[in-house]
Formats: structure tokens, sequence, C-alpha cells
DNA sequence: ACCTGAACACCGTTCAAGT
DNA sequence: ACCTGAACACCGTTCAAGT
């Protein structure tokens, strides 16, 4: 006796699932995001949101795109260059284990790995927009790079926020400004 | 009707367990470690590794240390300091899921927790010990917390060997000679 | 098109029971 | 001390069946 609500909008229910797997992951983490689980808090049969993704993984990163635009949507305007990666790096630390567990996903599954990748892109995309102006343009891709792998780095240990952003701003100067 | 083998030594019995995990992870990763498979392997049932290790974490990480002391035995001990690192960069990749799977686990298992802190110092160690000569003293700390953020981010992006060496070897210079 | 119920295959871990 | 057999609780995924 399957209850279908074909009255809502296909969009509304899938957002539902998205925001049910978002609370998940922000609360408990990648081990809160059980299909099981998240039916039964949208009232619905496991099998119900396959309906609608394929895969867990395809959840898993719906949740995750919609963090990240909730980040980016904060993303200060106005600050030098590294203020505003030190900035980054702080909403990124935040979110650091989501992230490795994204990363461990990705090994596996060929959804998440490309959104590693685009995610990756786009903050790429991000950091050389921020310090373009302060980086001599003939490195600008193997400073640019550097810098991401530096922050990276760092965010993989659980530093005191004051350590990290030394570090960070140690490497920066050293990296941008030869 | 147990099959007890008093007449086996401990520790030839544990080790038997560690080498069957450590040819399972360098097989198919972390995925291919499962305590059920493994114990078919050797053919126990899968509740006596537990008379052994108390978790499949603790399997895990025994694993883990015998692939790096195999690593760390084939150390060079000639070369200058950028070579050095390439190197370690280089053995560091080959086990790059093992790492990924290591810090995921870590998030949830103390003693996985532990064990990635013990490995990062080791190879902390053996960074300030390689390049100790080309920084100067003041900023021993930051250069080579600086410099190990760059491999480990680099690591975590999958680049070609060259490309990898090239964002290395250009951070390696800027932060190590201002 | 949409959803359920029930099953499948696979986990890690526990424990009483046996030698 | 050492190991088994069987169970427990929990997964992600599939699918025939219903509306």
């Amino acid at each position: 006796m399957p209850r279908t609500r074909p009255d809502l909008d296909r969009d509304d229910k899938v957002a539902a699932i998205v925001d049910g797997a978002r609370g998940r992951l922000l609360d408990g983490g990648y081990e809160s995001l059980s299909i099981v689980a998240l039916a039964r808090e949208l009232g619905l049969a496991q099998a119900a949101i396959y309906w609608y993704f394929p895969t867990k993984d395809h959840v898993f990163v719906a949740a995750l795109d919609r963090i990240l635009h909730d980040i980016l949507s904060r993303k200060p305007r106005t600050g030098d260059a590294l203020t505003r990666v030190l900035w980054f790096a702080d909403r990124l630390h935040d979110f650091q284990d989501l992230r490795v567990s994204m990363r461990d996903r990705a090994r596996t599954s060929e959804v998440v790995a490309e959104y590693d990748r685009d995610v990756t892109a786009l903050l790429r995309v991000l950091l050389v927009g921020a310090c373009a102006d302060d980086v001599q343009a003939s490195t600008l891709d193997d400073t640019v790079d550097a810098v991401m792998a530096l922050c990276d780095g760092v965010l993989l240990r659980d530093l005191p926020k004051a350590r990290r952003h030394q570090l960070i701003r140690f490497g920066y100067t050293r990296l941008v400004h030869p």
C-alpha cells in the first residue's frame, strides 16, 4: 500500500531529502548519513530515496554541494589576499571531517571523485581571483597550486587556529613574495 | 569443536594476521580488509581475530605499520635534501589511498588517530634531518611544517609525477631559500 | 510516476560453549 | 589460553508489487 504523493512538486521532495542529508552531515558527520535513518526521518521507506538518487554517494554529493554553496554565499568581497585566504581556510577547517570523508569516498565512487575535482577547481579559481595581483604572472600556476597545497596540507593536521594562521601566513609570504 | 593451536608461538600467529592484512591492503586497499575475508584466508573463524586484536582498527594500524617500516628500510641515505624529499613524496604517493583511508578512520577510531599523529611526527623528524642544513635555524619549525603541508597537499591531488615534482621543487625552493 | 515491504548480501562485534 | 558457531545489529541496494 504505497503512499505516493504526486501532489507535491518533485523538486521539493528532492530538496527535502538533500536538506535532511545536510542536517545529518552537519550534526554527526558522514557516519550519521544513513539511508535508513534519513528515510525514517522523512517518513519514507528507505527504498524511496532510490527513486530520486541512484546511490547514497549521489545524496552525499548533493548535500555537500548545498553546504559548499552556503559557505560561498558568505564569502567576503573585501580585504587583502592573505586575509581572504585565511578566511577560506577557517571555513574549510570547519568542514575538514566532511572533506576527509569525501576524499575517502572518492577513491571508490566516481560521482564523489568528480565532485572532489570540481571543488578543487572552484577553490583554485577563487584563489587565483584573490591573489592574482600579488603574484607575478609568469609563475601564477605554480604559486597558486603551491599555496593551495599548503593550505590543504595545513588543514590535514588539527592545529590550533593561531598556529594554522601562522603557518599559512608564513608559507604564503614566502611562496608569493620570493 | 574449536581447533586451538597452542603449539604455535603467539607472536607468529599475530604476525600471520598482520601479514594477511597487509597483503589485502596492498592488493585491494581498505575495502579488501574485511575481518571475515581475512579470517577465511587464514583458515580461522572470524571471531578468532578478536582474540588477538580488540578491533578491526587495531589490525589496520598494525598492517599500516608493517607497510611503513618496509618503506623506511628502503630509505636512501645519500643525496641532497630536495632529492630525498621527492623520494619520500613518491613513496607516500604509492600509498596515498591507504593514507586517505587512515585519515578517514582516524576521525572515529582513537587508535588510528594516534597512529596518524605518530606517522606525522616521524615524517617530520625525517624531514628535519634531511633539510636542517638548508634551513636557517630561526625559522626551522615554520619551514619544516610548511614543507610538510606542501607535500601532503600536493599528494592529495592526483597529479602526474612530473607535475608533482615540479610543484614540490617550486615550493621547497621558495619556502627554504627566502 | 511514485512508493512500500521484504528480501539479499555483506559488514564488525559479542559471547556462551568447547578443548 | 585459544578458538568455534551462532547470533546481533546494522548497513546499501534491488525488485516485484501496489496505487
